[in-house]
DNA sequence: GGAAGTACATACATTTTTGTTAGTATAAAG
DNA sequence: CTTTATACTAACAAAAATGTATGTACTTCC
């Protein structure tokens, strides 16, 4: 049984709860971590000097988000000086591949892109 | 030859160019504009009605700076009652494939990552 | 004759996002 | 003993995104 007759989530309604989703791994910062942990685990100052230009702030708001729509798993030893670990869940990794197939586009057609702005 | 040693494009680089477009790309509108384009030329209201909660304001600023990118051709027919028609340009439709891809596997996937919501 | 539809621009108000600064507990390095 | 590093939070400020209201020129529908 469903709820309030919304079946097929649909981002292009105004009211389907996907769009916080996409609003969350489309974020300047989301799509940016989401990135990095592709490439494995890191922890938080990993993170902070692999996504260039991220405030402590931004990267802790944006791992919270992520870590709760279950994209970034979130490990913390409890040891002195903290140490934490943020790693993509399955989840994760699967929307990383989109997120890093656009912006991998992106990169290999910047200077197409550039030249159209050229002309205009 | 190449200016300031800045070559392969990279966004988690802050000073890479591509950063701009990608939040061209990524931003709120501008996904769901790509998306409604991907069925064909649409005119300026019919887009309005497509993309659900967009202001008529944020939908033109939308597609100035999506043209400006060479992701969007906007033809305009010189009639009494206005007649604008938009259509995504060669670059547009490879860009589009690509946020599709991304927002169809969040439609797909919506319901776990609402589960994993649900466990937080 | 009045209302609605069309594709915007412009001015102003509000909301959201993002940044900056300071602070915390403790341990290892110098 | 002072500095540096860690992973943050909280408070405040500035910047950016977005919305609302209004206007335009002209035509078609009631």
């Amino acid at each position: 049984m469903n709820v309030e007759g919304a079946f097929p989530p649909n981002v292009l309604a105004a009211d389907c709860p996907s769009r916080a989703v996409l609003k969350h791994l489309t974020s300047q910062w989301g799509v940016l971590v989401m990135l990095a942990l592709q490439d494995g685990t890191l922890r938080f100052s990993a993170l902070r000097r692999r996504v260039g230009g991220v405030s402590e702030r931004m990267l802790a708001q944006t791992l919270q988000v992520l870590e709760g729509d279950g994209l970034v798993l979130r490990v913390a030893h409890p040891v002195v000086p903290p140490h934490v670990e943020y790693t993509l869940t399955g989840l994760g990794v699967e929307a990383a591949e989109r997120v890093g197939a656009l912006t991998g586009w992106i990169e290999a057609n910047l200077d197409q892109i550039q030249a159209a702005r050229a002309e205009a």
